[in-house]
DNA sequence: TTCATTATTTAGACAAATCTAAAAATTTTA
DNA sequence: TAAAATTTTTAGATTTGTCTAAATAATGAA
């Protein structure tokens, strides 16, 4: 069994791997907020453990184990979040911070229970993707425009974040149900998307983009 | 803020309380399943945060606002109790282990929309209530027979255990439903029970006598 | 009421996770 | 490609909660 600290980790070098391959240092040490030099002693003791793989200034990749716990460990944040927002009427935006103590939470029994009381959700509420039991992922119809790269093209076929504003925010840049996009460019410093949509060229931000569903083709 | 090892000492000091006053140092060794100096360290380390009230030899008393701490914790850990077995279907003796990890989550916002999805329940699966945010018990109709002392006397209203291995016992020793009851005598070093139940006399365990739910008069 | 027993505290040490400051390796830039 | 800048690691210290062993206080028995 790990610490919490050590799951806070490996789940932060899970998610971190989506981004770039090995992990660096600096990064979780910034997504952990605390300094370089905390994250090298725990990434070593990870590495004793053989959960991650370390190569001395290098950075980190998770090993098969390290990455079955830390989608364990996603699996529940994301089922907590559902409950948050289904059940006990949090907003999409209030869950995390819970969902982030809940996740920690040792029982399997709890967690299978809690799927099935939730009717085995495959998305949390912001979209994202809940593996199933044994780390595995349903392959959805649809992807975060966030997720995809220069080059990508698709049709918008939902959000995952239904305030109004959001909603009139979209209109007015004519992203609505149904458009075919097609990235242009994914500007590095800001994760912002610069993209066309029926010849126009327009630029959205990260969190607009994490937000727009796409069915790629 | 407290820590979350500061917050089950909090909690055993309350339950403790119940039997002993002041609480001894080795009573929270043992409960807390450490040693005797690892709880004065921590004694003294709630002393200063005015958490308790600490005399050298002499034992720990909670102040006003430890015992707050402390009631809020027992609450969410009887909310959480609850939520288990009404909507996850566990049993009665499998959720106490998850609730002494659930009772931590920090979040205010959490255990007032729990304890509304639940439909602000009084009574925990155990039978034990459940203070309300302000820190208040409701007056029960019944009180647990463990906590009667010798001379009380009252009626049987209730049980909360359901096995029928338990229900069995119960009637062996003609412990049913309606039946008048007069304690003898608490013994100190078990916590059992001598009753009178129809002229007889029986002894029952401190177990037992947790769930048999009794109307003083 | 003195001695023995038990309970409690103190002193010093340890493991986990963190930090600062300095050293070493890597990458960037000129 | 050599110097500068950045990133990462090492060394040593700190905090939290724990431990063992020894010292001290309180309690109980003769």
């Amino acid at each position: 069994m790990q610490s919490y600290t050590e799951e806070n980790y490996l789940k932060i070098i899970y998610h971190l791997s989506e981004i770039s391959h090995p992990v660096q240092t600096n990064a979780i040490a910034e997504r952990i907020h605390t300094k370089a030099a905390s994250v090298t002693d725990m990434i070593k003791k990870l590495s004793e453990k053989e959960l991650v793989n370390y190569v001395k200034y290098q950075g980190v990749t998770l090993t098969e184990k390290g990455k079955l716990t830390a989608i364990n460990i996603v699996r529940k944040h994301r089922l907590w979040e559902v409950f948050l927002v289904d059940k006990l009427n949090f907003k999409w935006d209030e869950v995390h911070d819970v969902a982030e103590e809940l996740e920690h939470i040792q029982s399997n029994l709890l967690i299978e229970r809690l799927d099935e009381f939730l009717h085995f959700p495959s998305v949390d509420p912001h979209g994202d993707p809940i593996p199933d039991k044994h780390g595995n992922f349903v392959e959805l119809a649809f992807v975060k425009l966030s997720k995809l790269n220069s080059g990508d093209n698709g049709t918008i076929t939902g959000v995952s974040e239904h305030s109004s504003s959001f909603l009139k925010h979209l209109e007015k840049l004519g992203l609505t149900l149904g458009k075919r996009i097609e990235i242009i460019e994914v500007l590095e410093f800001d994760g912002s998307v610069e993209l066309l949509v029926e010849q126009q060229k327009t630029n959205i931000s990260r969190e607009v983009a994490k937000h727009i569903l796409i069915t790629k083709n």
